[in-house]
DNA sequence: AATACACTTCGACAATCATAGAATTGTGAC
DNA sequence: GTCACAATTCTATGATTGTCGAAGTGTATT
């Protein structure tokens, strides 16, 4: 399990900081369901372009900084890429939110 | 309660997002118990001015930029500014970080 | 009222960021 | 092999950000 200190926190927060960038975890986390198979699956980066107003170059671009702070990670099938949420990332954060509140 | 949309969460998210700030802001966290009495209390500026690196200018803005987000609630006391954690913010990131957990 | 202190506002600047277009790489279909 | 498509890399650019120094505001103390 990693260690989350100040420093890497704060990256996982800045991965986040963005509202494009955000709704692009939102959504990979939305699919998450599917069984990872185009067409059916919504997790790959054409699905997400068609979705959102943004060029193919910016998806790649913000998918490689959630990658990066470990909120997601990323697998290639075929000519697809999908990506699914870092569960282990989001319960660490989760528990040092939950530290802070409880003082 | 305020909705916690992805535009607003992205706000939060981007606040935490500077390691500086989210020291200030952790700090401020940890020194919540106090009676906000200077001397004895640690959550005027000035007392976090000592203990981070930051000249009054930069603490000011990081302070203002956090109160904005709606994760601290600032009170002016005297000429000291005194500052603790907004909870309910806290919760619902907390709320929104847990829903994306399982699923 | 004069001084000292705590903070804020203003103005500036370097650094980082979000984004897109063009060109490139990799993969599968025919 | 060639064509179409998915994604990445490269390069550029306008916008935002973090930071500070200088000047300003407000408050308490003497």
């Amino acid at each position: 399990m990693m260690k989350l200190n100040t420093k890497r926190l704060a990256k996982v927060m800045k991965a986040l900081a963005n509202e494009n960038r955000l709704a692009l975890y939102l959504g990979i986390a939305q699919n998450e369901g599917s069984d990872f198979e185009p067409p059916e699956c919504n997790c790959n980066i054409r699905d997400i372009v068609k979705a959102f107003t943004l060029t193919a170059p910016t998806i790649s671009h913000h998918l490689k900084e959630l990658a990066n702070a470990d909120l997601i990670i990323t697998e290639k099938r075929g000519k697809f890429l999908v990506a699914r949420v870092n569960r282990d990332t989001l319960a660490e954060v989760e528990q040092v939110l939950a530290l802070v509140r409880s003082g």
